[in-house]
DNA sequence: GGATTGACGTGTC
DNA sequence: AGACACGCCAATC
């Protein structure tokens, strides 16, 4: 890694999504400027699970609230647990009520 | 250095 | 409404 400037953009604006709000991997691409390469924050995300202090990636799900990640948290299961345990609703792999647990980074930080 | 992949998003059929 | 296709940028093989 010589200087991942984005992958820390990504991780400072994950560790910055308060408990019991979620976000999606479209937001904080758009907040840095790459609206539609969502596909780098899901592979700063991947970097992420290297990244110290750990990243509360169970936060950041794709634009419908799906636990797209959860497969990388090592069991399928953890992510809705953590989820859950913030207060999110989450069945099916799903967010519920993902609109208003939705913590937008362009409205939040900018 | 070219080809492939990847925790996605949006648009179309 | 569900499925398929394309685009996007960076990292890895």
């Amino acid at each position: 890694m010589k200087d991942p400037n984005f992958f820390e953009k990504v991780f400072d604006v994950v560790r910055l999504i308060p408990p019991g709000k979620v976000t999606s991997y479209g937001a904080i691409a758009k907040f840095l400027g790459m609206a539609n390469s969502s596909r780098m924050v899901g592979w700063a995300m991947h970097a992420a699970s290297n990244a110290i202090p750990p990243i509360p990636a169970h936060r950041v799900v794709n634009s419908s609230g799906l636990l797209t990640g959860k497969i990388h948290f090592g069991t399928p299961t953890l992510m809705e647990e953590l989820l859950s345990s913030e207060g999110i609703i989450v069945v099916n792999d799903k967010i519920q009520q993902f609109k208003k647990h939705f913590w937008d980074p362009t409205i939040e930080l900018l």
